[in-house]
DNA sequence: TTGCTATATATGGAATTTGATATATAGTCT
DNA sequence: AGACTATATATCAAATTCCATATATAGCAA
């Protein structure tokens, strides 16, 4: 069964689920202390978020080691991308949230 | 304030809102007995619905002697329609809707 | 006025969402 | 084993969403 758009629509309807995905979709796989750490938000609750974008389909989780990494699903349908890609350009604390990410120290699988 | 996409995407999260939505961006003006028919669904349900849209700022109504017509606004966001371009080619009961509008008999404005 | 149509709003209850907090699980390291 | 880190889950209460039902409002027509 594909992704409904209103399905979709749900997933990305709270603020915090949209940049966690848009920041997925720009830099590909990111685990919870990276996005903990952009968000500034508590740990619970961004585990809880990505649940919730994992339940509906959007996302996929991938355990390595202690981190658990999160990235867009892989059979992402083209249309629910190209939403993503809309909401990117319109969505005002994305770059911040790029220049967050990239600013952050002792990001796992970047020590090289 | 112009829509953020948070906001434009918990509007369109629900199945009757949606259709709504791209039924208007599809037809432009529509009143309330006609999306009442297209989805077989109860008046004040569908009144409902639509106030929601209109207090997220996603459409705009004009009285018309006993009619209220619902439109997308005027001044709604490009990246926001191109997202209901999107879901538009995505939701499988649109083309369904469209076929059940243009089929429907005594609709208002359409007496010529 | 009365009656009819179209639409909006109020009310009540079930289900869901959300953040805060606490706790549990899983992996690594010593 | 025990300690530590990263993440998930449980619980609680407040807020919101949703449908169903009833009622209210606004315009038109006789």
């Amino acid at each position: 069964m594909p992704l409904r758009p209103e399905q979709l629509f749900a997933a990305i309807a709270h603020p915090l689920r949209l940049r966690a995905a848009l920041l997925m979709q720009a830099q590909g796989e990111l685990c919870v202390c990276e996005l903990t750490h952009v968000f500034r938000a508590q740990q619970p609750v961004v585990s809880r978020h990505l649940g919730q974008l994992r339940k509906s389909g959007l996302v996929t989780s991938r355990r390595d080691g202690t981190w658990i990494h999160y990235r867009l699903a892989d059979d992402l349908p083209h249309w629910a991308g190209n939403v993503l890609g809309e909401a990117g350009a319109a969505e005002p604390l994305h770059d911040k949230d790029l220049r967050a990410l990239a600013a952050m120290k002792d990001r796992p699988e970047h020590a090289c």
